[in-house]
DNA sequence: ATAATTTATATTGCATACAATCTAATTTTG
DNA sequence: CAAAATTAGATTGTATGCAATATAAATTAT
């Protein structure tokens, strides 16, 4: 006797789950990535973490944690490895001792000249207009933007 | 004296970047996933893996790696982790002893009954109707797509 | 003002990811 | 067929992510 598949049993499918999409395209540009920041010395949540910086620094990292979605278990040993590479520079601040804040150094200003051409890259192997990528690019972030916005409830 | 921003400063930016949209939206999926998945006593990786084996199962790690575009490095402690929780048997191919075939145990086929009530849940968390989400998805797998072309070349 | 609470960061433990390397088994080649 | 190359998994090392816990500093409440 033949059973017809129910919708749960469809929504169970690996290709019907938006989820994995995103999964995989996150993986997938991590490894388009790679040899490009390999040049640089920077891993991707690197990458990011110097993305914000080069857009404000001396900032807490609770600043950098909320900017990125990221927590201090992440956070701390990667800014560690950032200042062993001497691009950031950690210090106590003074007005709140709980605070640490990150500061590039004129090494980790550089760099952002040298990441300039990174983007472009990008955007030739996602073969893909400008455009287009910034409509799919808004309507993932409103998703993203939902789905945090029901983990604060 | 103001100087202009280039384009090349404007892609620079980390609310351009398409990646980190993609990079952020799948942690907030894995976030929003967790309480659910910790009820099955899985984590969203391994939740992937019994998606594709409920689909197919009694296959090598190989089949297992593509479908999901992981590599052994990642499986192999994993699928450990699987069988020590008793869903799935590992065992060597007679025809093929190099590989190593993945079948579901009773447990682990039981186990889908309850996952049947997972994706409900995540599209009641991205607030979002099944048709959006479908068309996104299909984007964003082009998207992936696209990418893993340029890396195969 | 002191106790209780909250906040910022650090630490620990567990589970991915993935490059690089290794081993064993199979396939291809000369 | 025997050597060379390829393939499937496993292992090792490095770097995330994140929950849970710890600690010290700041804030709030009584």
């Amino acid at each position: 006797m033949v059973r017809k598949q129910t919708a749960a049993d469809q929504a169970l499918r690996l290709d019907n789950q938006i989820c994995f999409a995103v999964y995989s395209t996150a993986h997938a540009f991590n490894r388009v990535y790679k040899p490009l920041l390999d040049r640089l010395g920077l891993t991707y949540p690197q990458y990011l973490v110097m993305l914000a910086l080069w857009e404000r620094d001396g900032v807490p990292v609770k600043d950098i944690g909320e900017r990125l979605f990221l927590d201090s278990g992440t956070l701390t040993p990667l800014l560690k490895r950032l200042e062993a590479a001497e691009l950031i520079k950690r210090s106590r601040s003074t007005e709140d001792e709980r605070q640490v804040l990150i500061a590039l150094t004129p090494h980790g200003h550089a760099l952002r000249e040298k990441a300039k051409a990174v983007p472009q890259s990008i955007l030739a192997a996602s073969a893909c207009s400008v455009g287009e990528l910034l409509a799919m690019k808004d309507e993932i972030v409103a998703l993203r933007d939902r789905l945090n916005a029901v983990l604060g409830e």
